[in-house]
RNA sequence: GGAGGCUUCGCCUAGUUCGGUCUAUGGCGCCGCACUGCUAAUGCGGUUGGGGCUCACCGCCCCUCCCGGGUUCGAAUCCCGGAGCCUCCGCCA
């Protein structure tokens, strides 16, 4: 949610923050009109509501006939304070429904556009020369990694095993991850990826990506397409101590759940888009006014991460209208992919500002004692996904692949993956 | 799954019998002031959160005693429903 004094103050800023979206403008006077209701409906209950309270303690001290003339006046005020309440309420949750719909105020030097409107802010290293690259469900196969078919036999498409080299290069890949986030003083977390709707609500993923996630009708839970959702929501209805230059920050280890309802034929091949994977995600709470500096900062660990697995990537700040609504600005990296001959998205960082903690009221107290809702910022530091751009970059001409360096100790020290013999 | 107990201001706690200045007592913690060579100790004062009016401050008002309903002129207190926690029993790991 954003603010709503700010919004009262500077309506144009919010305006144009839609429009750099491609969003409507006009939820932004319906919010406005919506917030003055509220108001006026809330001081219509309480100037009644007032005066209720104050009758209310004249009655202690009448008596006999006085008393009785006093009840009859007061019985009629509280069916006005009733409904004047009633009133109130609509109101209120009016000015939410329109409130939630709204999404954040997007950083300034954000790209205005839609998903192809992206800067390319730098790429990195150097993409591999490869003769016919074989894909990387090709080299799983050859390795003894990845095994889509029976994956698609236990659960359909969109799943896959992981065995033997694959399953240990996800866990090496993910621990190696959290070992670099623990070395910057991440604490890291393993999370439920069950959660219930507040927690799903509050970090904004109902609104336009609700179709997305999956729900368990019979308990009313739902699970969880990032590790996000259950950090964000950890110090939900919290005042954290948050000092100044000292930020929360958690990495969350969890496997993740999407639908992948609205991708119909798209990625259908392999894991580079699956129902289940697993992922590391930094996860940062901190003042609003360090939120900036911080999301360079878990910017520069994704792409420490990627050094790591020696893999070609490029940087992009992601169009405004491409923004999830939480978020004010995005960078995303995208790892090359030989076989594609293109980049692919292999982290995103997202600030989200104060909008996901005011809706799950993660504040902190200012230098005054002031509660003071908190910024929250997120990061991918490792993904199944990963396994693709490892293995296609890798790759060598007789179908082994080198193992990054960095991965070795995770893989019994060895420095290729050899294919299967038979 | 069955039975019982509990839920009050950051933490602990009084208040609920018998409804009325009860946002609510006391302690801890925290903040300010005084005292002290510093610290400690002591004394005095302040300290739930949210919202509205005013918005520069002061100030005023409303909501908030787990949540949602109800009874009543009036609910922390009475009634109904729900959630969470604890204990015991059963069941499954």
């Amino acid at each position: 949610m954003i603010d709503l004094r700010l919004l009262r103050e500077n309506p144009d800023l919010v305006r144009a923050s839609q429009r750099a979206r491609g969003a409507s403008e006009s939820i932004v006077d319906e919010l406005l009109r919506a917030d003055e209701a509220r108001r006026s409906a809330l001081q219509a209950f309480e100037a009644l509501r007032a005066e209720q309270k104050q009758l209310s303690n004249q009655m202690r001290t009448v008596k006999g006939e006085e008393k009785a003339a006093l009840v009859a006046r007061t019985k009629e005020l509280a069916a006005q304070v009733k409904a004047a309440d009633a009133v109130a309420q609509e109101a209120e949750a009016a000015l939410r429904a329109i409130h939630l719909a709204v999404p954040n105020i997007v950083e300034e030097g954000a790209p205005p556009g839609g998903e192809d409107d992206y800067v390319v802010m730098r790429e990195v290293g150097t993409k591999p020369t490869i003769e016919n690259p074989r894909d990387h469900v090709e080299l799983g196969e050859l390795l003894g990694a990845i095994d889509i078919e029976r994956g698609a036999k236990v659960s359909g498409s969109r799943f896959y095993f992981l065995t033997g080299p694959g399953a240990l290069l996800q866990l090496g890949l993910l621990q190696l991850a959290m070992a670099q986030a623990v070395e910057y003083g991440f604490t890291p977390v393993i999370t439920p990826t069950l959660v219930k709707p507040e927690a799903m609500e509050g970090t904004g993923f109902l609104g336009a990506h609700a179709s997305e996630v999956y729900r368990l009708e019979a308990d009313d839970l739902y699970l969880v397409g990032t590790s996000e959702v259950p950090l964000a929501a950890y110090h939900s209805n919290e005042i954290l101590d948050l000092p100044p230059g000292q930020p929360r920050r958690y990495a969350g280890w969890s496997s993740c759940y999407r639908r992948e309802a609205g991708a119909h034929g798209k990625d259908t091949r392999g894991i580079l888009r699956v129902h289940q994977f697993d992922k590391v995600e930094m996860f940062t709470f901190c003042r609003p006014e360090e939120a900036h500096d911080e999301h360079l900062r878990l910017l520069a660990w994704e792409e420490e991460m990627l050094a790591k697995v020696e893999v070609p990537y490029r940087v992009i700040d992601v169009a405004a209208g491409d923004l999830g609504a939480s978020a004010a600005r995005k960078y995303d990296c995208e790892a090359w992919v030989p076989s594609q001959g293109r980049y692919r998205e292999v982290t995103s960082t997202s600030n989200c500002t104060t909008f996901q903690a005011r809706r799950l009221q993660v504040r902190y107290r200012d230098e005054e004692g002031r509660p003071q809702i908190a910024a929250t910022l997120n990061g991918t530091l490792a993904t199944t996904r990963w396994i693709v751009a490892i293995l296609e970059n890798h790759q060598q001409s007789d179908g082994s692949v080198a193992v990054p360096k960095a991965l070795q100790p995770y893989l019994g020290g060895r420095d290729v993956l050899e294919p299967r013999s038979r």
